[in-house]
RNA sequence: UGACCUAUGGUGUAAUGGUAACACAUCUGGUUUUGGUCCAGUCGUUCUAGGUUCGAGUCCUGGUAGGUCAGCCA
């Protein structure tokens, strides 16, 4: 017998050997019917192996990431052999599950192509297939085996992964005719994939090596109803609602050239006027934490770049050097604030009681993004950055860090991005020719990030091999309201600028000293930010920040004047209106309006005029009644201060 | 950068290789409106350069741009 214990610290025993399926038919037939892996150990395990010592046993269902990996798992091995009978000589690479469903990676016979009209057979024979509730049945052999195995079936892919394993026992998983190469777990059997759909195509470089060839992948996800199925399917087509890009378009926000180049935006008035609020926004908030204002050139000398280490590192990347006709300089379009920061710092000596020194500046920076990756506003090759510099004494490091943090929960709060994530990038220790700088600055900088965020109760995860070149760093990343996770805001610690950039102050002991940097920015990029926000309020924009708060609809054009007069006076009192005094219906003036995401509609008639008042609709609740104008633009004033949670 | 996919008025869509259509928007006029699309007219288009064909939006090749994903992301 060997004892089980339950994630309530409850004790069972059982029969050695048991597995999850008969613990779970033990406790209730239903809960053997949805269960779909178990943690042994914190190991997951198929549900039919067997447990052969004292565990800790876990039963995973739908609701847990454990349960449909396994489910998804399964799903990849179910497409893969579909995928086998419909494309004879398909050669395999990897397939696993993803937070979403899974996908595999395939080499197709020469001259075969798929495609989206495929979909529909592959789903319809992944069904079939299913419904004949195969058994996911697990083989230990030997290396040697298996590389015969996979040899015969021509499955070069396979034997380069065996290759590449430890030696020693390889799991084998098989499935009616199909058998692949797997650590699992798996379902015990198809029989619970009830609904497939397949959602794209792609390319993917063999093990993510560019210069390896690219292999299909093929991505799909699976349920266990076709309920759960269909309401994903809703999911998806929220997002295409919601995508900042077509909002972007609809809301006049900002738009792209050919002419003007690939991954250049151009701001339309109406986003320009949002992106001035944030920018506003921010630099309140910066002067009260004691930021200096700079401003810096749009260009640089190469050499500034040379002497920072980012031409080393980053040259290819950026727009090349433009050279002067007789002189023959070299000036690089700057992919980056710092160096022009450094300068300004060493423009004057400094003591240490001059520290920290924090300059910022919404610095517009070039980068030579490779075409592919351009996507919408979040990934450009021209972007402003809300970037600061602090210089300050390694003694205040700490403290530094512990206030730029202050400033982005300050925003994400304002700002309702309450399901984000902190990320602390390490440097990968197997791997230091990465990166510049000392073990001992590496060592201190890593532990100040580690140190304050675990002060500032951050929930975070720690990834070795993220780190810049030149430091450690914390990203904030932002779930939208989908689910999507987007990088956002980032501070990094940087010994390194300091050093080649020869920074010094004296300290009170008359000798020089080296200060440290940190680099932050609590939106990262205008650009990329207003994108997320666009996503995460599918344009409807806070009150503070929205283009325009009210427009005032005249019920007929005798009454435009009397809207003049509204609008005039709401602009005096620095509320944001617009006349609509189109020659249209009042029912078609507030559902124009409505489309276009407007808080407040004013609607003056006859009435109106009498009382000298206006008749108020808000966004999402409808009519509040007439109000006086003084009335309501004091009611705007109360909710954005109510947005604008003070520091 | 690469694989794959896509490109039709300002926007969204339609058109077995055989007359490019519809809605919204624009503009003009009518309607004079108190609560969710008033009516009529008007305007304008097959991304670009070639090719196949009696005939190309449709097929082929190159270019450009957009998208999916991978890699990259200071």
């Amino acid at each position: 017998m060997i004892k089980i214990t339950f994630p309530d610290k409850s004790v069972r025993e059982f029969e050695k050997g048991i597995s999850g399926l008969e613990i779970a038919k033990s406790i209730s037939e239903r809960l053997a019917q949805e269960v779909l892996s178990v943690g042994v150990n914190g190991e997951i395990y198929d549900l039919t192996r067997p447990i052969n010592n004292d565990a800790n046993v876990t039963l995973y269902k739908w609701d847990d990431a454990e349960g449909k990996h396994a489910f998804w798992h399964s799903s990849a091995h179910l497409m893969a052999e579909t995928l086998e009978v419909i494309f004879p000589g398909v050669k395999l690479g990897i397939g696993p599950a993803i937070e979403n469903g899974f996908y595999y990676d395939i080499e197709l016979p020469e001259g075969k192509t798929i495609s989206e009209s495929n979909f529909a057979e592959i789903e319809q024979k992944m069904l079939d297939i299913a419904r004949e509730k195969h058994q996911y049945i697990r083989s230990d052999i030997s290396k040697t085996e298996a590389l015969k195995f996979f040899t015969e079936k021509g499955d070069q892919y396979k034997i380069e992964l065996i290759t590449d394993l430890e030696d020693g026992t390889i799991t084998l998983y098989k499935q009616n005719n199909f058998t692949d190469l797997c650590r699992g777990p798996h379902l015990p059997d198809t029989s619970p994939i009830k609904a497939v759909k397949l959602l794209n195509i792609a390319g993917a470089y063999w093990r993510g090596d560019e210069k390896r060839k690219q292999l299909t992948r093929v991505y799909g996800i699976t349920f266990p109803k076709k309920k759960l199925l269909d309401e994903y399917l809703v999911l998806l087509e929220e997002a295409k609602k919601r995508d900042h890009r077509k909002i972007g378009k609809e809301l006049e926000l900002f738009t792209f050239s050919a002419k003007v180049g690939m991954g250049l935006p151009l701001w339309l008035p109406k986003g320009a006027m949002l992106r001035e609020r944030l920018e506003q926004f921010l630099k309140k908030v910066q002067t009260k934490y004691g930021y200096l204002p700079v401003i810096t050139p749009h260009i640089g000398q190469k050499e500034l770049y040379v002497t920072s280490g980012h031409y080393e590192k980053y040259g290819k990347d950026s727009f090349q050097p433009i050279t002067t006709p007789s002189e023959n300089e070299e000036f690089l379009l700057k992919p980056m604030n710092c160096p022009h920061h450094c300068e300004i710092y060493n423009s004057k000596p400094h003591s240490y009681k001059d520290l920290p020194i924090r300059l910022a500046e919404f610095g517009t920076v070039y980068r030579y993004e490779q075409s592919g990756e351009l996507h919408g506003l979040t990934r450009v090759r021209g972007f402003t950055q809300d970037d600061a510099h602090i210089f300050c004494r390694q003694d205040q490091l700490k403290e530094e860090f512990l206030k730029v943090i202050d400033i982005v929960l300050y925003i994400f709060n304002v700002l309702k991005f309450d399901k984000f994530t902190a990320q602390i990038s390490l440097r990968d220790k197997e791997n230091k020719a990465k990166y510049i700088g000392t073990d001992e600055n590496w060592e201190k900088a890593e532990n100040a990030i580690i140190e304050a965020s675990a002060e500032k109760g951050l929930n975070t995860v720690v990834v070795h091999g993220e780190a810049a070149f030149y430091g450690p760093k914390l990203d904030f990343m932002v779930k939208d309201a989908i689910g999507r996770s987007w990088q956002l805001g980032t501070i990094q610690v940087d010994y390194n600028l300091p050093e080649r950039f020869n920074l010094e102050y004296n300290g009170s002991d008359d000798q020089k000293h080296r200060p440290v940097m940190i680099h932050r920015a609590p939106f990262g990029s205008m650009e990329r930010f207003v994108a997320v926000l666009i996503e995460h309020t599918a344009g409807k924009f806070p009150l503070w920040l929205t283009p325009e708060q009210a427009v005032v609809l005249p019920v007929s054009e005798k009454y435009n004047e009397y809207a003049k007069k509204v609008s005039d006076l709401l602009n005096n009192y620095d509320i944001r209106s617009l006349i609509d005094d189109r020659n249209e219906k009042v029912g078609k003036k507030i559902r124009d309006n409505e489309l276009k995401r407007t808080p407040f509609l004013l609607i003056v008639g006859e009435k109106e005029v009498e009382n000298n008042s206006i008749s108020v609709r808000k966004q999402g609740e409808g009519d509040l009644g007439e109000m006086g104008i003084e009335e309501f633009s004091n009611y705007i004033k109360d909710l954005v201060k109510k947005e604008l949670i003070e520091i």
